[in-house]
RNA sequence: GGCGGCAUAGCCAAGUGGUAAGGCAGCGGUCUGCAAAACCGCUAUUCUCCGGUUCAAAUCCGGAUGCCGCCUCCA
């Protein structure tokens, strides 16, 4: 079956065909750490998941690169602010290097908790400087630069296609334009590939080059590293919808003006997750919400929060309340307690996936992702009159893209002895038909995390969540 | 100011010409000592409003209103 796939750079959904039949190359553009990453920015690392948990069940081999921002990505605009990175190091009393490696640690937890797929290879900006200045340098050969008091810039007046990806006017842009200039850019869409460091700042992270000592501007690396690990397999890259009109544009512009051929051909983005009626999460705003400080430390399973992705298209905006995460809570748990009723009722080992079932469930999510109606479809198959174990492994098979775990959350397998001490007393006063001391210990079992039910074959203990 | 998007039940949200998916919440029932879990059933004659095109529109066109994003670091 064809999978199509929405594409910014022509704003329609295309069938994916990978440009090496042998191997799809993905890159996802990761974070900048130099703090937490909050659930908005985990929602587009959710959709890459998917996206490339779809490429796989499609048959493709992906070979899946993200890279890791250390350096160059900076506070302020046009190029003139800070380095994030020493922002941070500043901020936290330690080195960049060191907020770096903190923040990386911290991201690759929040992806493990989520259930992401690791990329096959992960490379740091700073682990590729001397591809970034080869590509700079041949960017100056080929004359596409130019050199200001404070770096080395890329002439997007020399870029005729400056705007294929964007699709903005220009004009209008530069008119709107609201921000303090940089009076040496000879256009307003110009950027530093290299920044010299500063003359009075001693920065930790700097590098010699030929045009003196420095550090690469943000988008380089993306280029660098996507051209070093991807090479001609330049088939899918991803990030959120924000990277479109500068970040993504600028590595069009600098990659394809250096190589003279073109850039990824798939470029996809992830919508926004807003709070509060529909405002964006902006670290400023104080609704800084991590995985850590909003889901987790509520009692929120994090893939709860994967589950709540599922029911919003990624091109769509997403709603973030309390009240819809809890509502996914409740969902991905009732899912789980009818896939453990499901194994109850039968013998498992018979099961297979379902043809049919599996032919629809691939026609929604090769229809540009799309999850909503995959859940939808998922529903529908546990409503079906499929015997029970054809209802598990075609539940197990969706899961390979869901990757929601539904293989696990069965009867819980290690119950704390002082559980089970609490159940044998509880088996013990329901035989005596002391109810209410039956109740009470059903109570008491609730609060150690675990719930009983009487079913007909005897007390069954499960874990709660 | 420029560009783009969105407006669907109490809430979240699919659906882009053929007569309203799914989830959550709620209600009724089966089961149960009572629960819980599970299962069955019910819950929008209607898709912000006003016009238009069409045999047919939530879906296309025009207008109004409201909300949001980008244009500035940002997933």
């Amino acid at each position: 079956m064809k999978l199509y796939l929405y594409n910014t750079l022509t704003r329609r959904k295309e069938e994916f065909i990978p440009i090496n039949p042998e191997e799809t190359g993905l890159y996802t553009c990761g974070p900048t750490v130099y703090n937490y990453a909050h659930i908005g920015n985990l929602r587009t690392y959710i959709f890459e998941d998917i996206l490339k948990r779809v490429l796989r069940y499609n048959g493709f081999r992906v070979r899946h690169v993200m890279n890791i921002t250390d350096v160059g990505h900076l506070t302020g605009d046009r190029d003139m602010g800070e380095d994030k990175l020493e922002k941070g190091a500043a901020r936290e009393g330690k080195s960049a290097w060191e907020i770096a490696e903190y923040y990386t640690q911290a991201f690759k937890k929040d992806m493990k908790a989520l259930n992401l797929l690791e990329p096959d290879i992960w490379c740091r900006a700073t682990d590729t400087i001397p591809e970034q200045i080869e590509l700079i340098r041949i960017l100056e050969e080929k004359g596409y630069t130019y050199r200001t008091a404070d770096g080395i810039y890329f002439d997007t007046g020399k870029f005729p296609d400056y705007t294929k990806l964007s699709h903005q006017n220009l004009d209008a842009l530069q008119e709107g334009a609201r921000v303090e200039k940089n009076p040496e850019k000879r256009n307003a869409t110009d950027f530093a590939l290299w920044k010299f460091s500063p003359p009075d700042v001693q920065r930790q992270m700097e590098w010699d080059s030929p045009w003196g000592r420095g550090f690469p501007g943000w988008h380089i690396e993306c280029s660098a590293m996507s051209m070093k690990f991807l090479g001609e397999r330049l088939d899918i890259h991803c990030g959120g919808t924000d990277h479109i009109n500068v970040h993504h544009t600028n590595e069009i512009a600098q990659s394809e003006a250096a190589s003279g051929k073109q850039f990824f051909r798939f470029w996809m983005h992830g919508a926004f997750l807003n709070i509060e009626g529909g405002k964006k999460m902006a670290k400023s705003a104080g609704n800084f919400l991590t995985l850590e400080n909003t889901l987790i430390a509520k009692g929120f399973d994090p893939l709860s929060y994967r589950f709540a992705a599922f029911q919003t298209h990624y091109r769509n905006p997403m709603e973030y309340t309390s009240e819809s995460m809890q509502a996914a809570q409740n969902g991905l748990l009732h899912l789980k307690n009818r896939l453990r009723s499901i194994r109850e009722s039968a013998d498992m080992t018979s099961g297979s996936i379902c043809a049919d079932f599996q032919q629809k469930f691939l026609a929604e999510i090769n229809d540009d992702l799309n999850m909503p109606r995959a859940m939808a479809l998922v529903q529908e198959m546990l409503k079906s009159d499929l015997s029970p174990a054809d209802k598990n492994a075609t539940v197990l098979d969706f899961d390979r893209v869901l990757g929601l775990n539904l293989d696990k959350g069965d009867a819980a397998e290690s119950i704390p002895p002082q559980v089970q001490e609490l159940a044998r007393a509880r088996q013990k006063a329901r035989k005596e038909k002391n109810w209410a001391e039956s109740d009470r210990l059903r109570d008491a079992i609730r609060e150690l995390g675990y719930m009983v039910r009487d079913t007909k074959e005897g007390m069954k203990i499960d874990t709660i969540g």
